[in-house]
DNA sequence: TTGAAAGCGCTAACAT
DNA sequence: ATGTTAGCGCTTTCAA
């Protein structure tokens, strides 16, 4: 069977037809289960397609459709050019051998970009969420980053040319000016967060305040009373959303003042965060991190500084990632369903495509407080 | 623009043609940088471009080339049917609440699979290095997950139909069976780590004896008496070889027994087997885990046992991950330059997908130790 | 150096 | 219910 592909080129519905004696047309209407087909012609078909190991040519069937039932996953990244790395890159992969790495992979650009993006469980978690919803449906997503602004305009010509039918884009910073530049083209997107402006395309995302107002109160409602927390990066619509939700919180308990250390969302940001908290408020008793990997940070330097976790100071994380679970102890947390956001979006961007003059909608999901062993 | 475009369908190569006042197949060559075209008319060309917005249709492109321009890359799995998870998921994700994601995401299965691939940061790594060898390129991957019968028949039936012109493989497991299939199919494709049983596809794999040589003299020369092993899955060849070559260095500096616990690569199974170590060899000076996460793992048992790293007991990884950061100290491990792996394999495929009779070929790569803190 | 014309494999009217 | 036919937008001989 190889061998005759191979010698003769794949086989075609023209092969198939004249297998089964039948028109192409018909070929293709049993093949794509379009009615009006008789079941006997239908069992010849079946056969014919088996007996000549027929596949469907993919470009042929997209450029009459017109559609390429493929989807892109695009992770974007700044509005600002190809960054140099802010700090320390996030841990170990650039970190380590930075140098060597560009060296070896033959193209050093770009590189501590998708590096630092897969350091955080939250992209994996996405892609699962994302492949789970598109696979029952037999799609797959084509991965893209777009960190610089030559990066974006090529997902907008990948999207052009029809290579997808529309993007998911999950946006790592606000001002990212992605999600415009594919709304000015016309072109179908569904974003995993709100943007920072006003864009006509449809979003999910997560209740941030209302995720930190659990935090604060579950830190208050155990009797904590030097409470201090870690934020996310301010230019993050999440970062500060989180730190928002747990300020109001807190003042509207009588804590209208609490220590505020800016982190990035990395454990090294977190650990040095904590260092700061810890040096300028040697008194706390409750930290809030705005996410798991800077509250897993932040619980080893309580740790090497001899502070037991959760006796004497207890630790509250956001979004119950794989960190949560790999912190000893593992961390009270504030649950954000990455996964099931992730299916969403993609359900909305499939029911866009299917209907392209759908709502513009946003899908706001609720926050959950997850309680183990570190506050 | 967006309006015209929308109105009358986007510009075709007929359109431009028009606009410049030539012919469709002088747009064509001026596009496809096909050489004797007169500048003028290449620069008239270029301005009818620009002007019509026109952007190459890829279906139409790839039904003329028969190349899609696209390649797959595919986390394969274990050679059975979709097995139920094997012990504790891998951590947080799934762990703290998997019943409700399956509900939330509305497709429960396979689920596990990708969440646990991503929860290793091995996957980011081999991301990293394939796209940045294929973004120069103008290409990007599509993401696959192969770890049941019926999605690896997906795989196959995807380059089958042309959808992408070949698949980079990424095995969990030994034994997996679809190298093979891809073979037999007479597909293109490139594997990372050697398969079990011989398969004319070429591959990249690292030289994973030689690093744990060099991890066991590490421990040997800073005066480990004691030393015990933390292997991989012994259903993994990586995690085989590794073993094979500590064990062997042993034996050769008058080791001949070590003790053994089997991990699965994860973190936990990390700590759980260095608690068992601890019980049963409450002595031992030096540990080697064939992965970071264990490494990373057993350094927390160790801590929790009161034992210093490296003072009383010295650890060495594998990898050189970012959790070798992440660690506290710093883990000593040995360097897996699974970026560039990527890049290579990344290499082999568009190679071969240039000359389909080019050689089957193999590159191995050299480990490297990484002397950091915990050793 | 350029143009004309023939398909690539498929779907979707339209006819029957 | 089935067949006929006309393209989808592009590349690529083959002529000029």
């Amino acid at each position: 069977m190889t061998d005759d592909r191979r010698a003769a080129g794949a086989p075609t519905l023209e092969d198939v037809a004249r297998a089964a004696g039948v028109s192409r047309a018909t070929v293709s209407r049993v093949i794509n289960g379009v009615r009006n087909v008789d079941p006997v012609i239908q069992e010849a078909v079946r056969q014919a397609v088996s007996v000549t190991g027929y596949t469907p040519n993919r470009a042929a069937r997209s450029l009459v459709t017109r559609r390429a039932d493929a989807v892109a996953l695009v992770v974007s990244g700044a509005g600002v050019e190809p960054e140099a790395t802010r700090e320390a890159p996030d841990g170990g992969a650039a970190g380590a051998s930075g140098a060597k790495e560009a060296g070896t992979s033959g193209d050093g650009d770009g590189s501590s970009f998708t590096a630092q993006v897969f350091a955080d469980p939250f992209f994996g978690r996405v892609v699962t969420g994302v492949v789970n919803y598109l696979r029952p449906r037999g799609m797959h997503p084509v991965l893209m980053f777009a960190e610089s602004s030559r990066a974006r305009e090529e997902v907008v010509a990948y999207l052009r040319q029809g290579s997808a039918d529309g993007a998911l884009v999950v946006s790592t910073h606000a001002e990212d000016p992605l999600p415009a530049l594919i709304a000015e083209a016309g072109l179908a997107a569904v974003l995993f967060a709100r943007p920072a402006r006003p864009v006509p395309v449809s979003y999910v995302d997560l209740a941030h305040q209302d995720g930190a107002r659990l935090a604060a109160e579950h830190l208050l409602g155990r009797g904590c009373r030097r409470i201090a927390t870690i934020s996310g990066p301010l230019d993050v619509p999440a970062g500060q959303a989180r730190l928002t939700g747990f300020r109001d919180t807190m003042a509207r308990h009588g804590n209208p003042y609490i220590p505020i250390v800016e982190g990035q969302f990395t454990q090294e940001s977190g650990e040095a965060a904590m260092e700061r908290l810890l040096a300028e408020h040697p008194d706390l008793d409750g930290v809030f991190a705005a996410n798991d990997l800077m509250a897993l940070g932040a619980c080893h330097v309580l740790r090497e500084h001899g502070r037991s976790v959760p006796g004497d100071v207890a630790v509250v994380g956001f979004d119950d990632s794989s960190a949560a679970l790999a912190c000893r102890p593992p961390l009270t947390t504030v649950r954000q369903p990455v996964e099931g956001m992730a299916a969403e979006m993609t359900r909305l961007l499939l029911d866009r495509l299917a209907r392209p003059d759908g709502p513009v909608t946003s899908v706001i999901f609720e926050p959950e407080l997850v309680v183990r062993g570190s506050a």
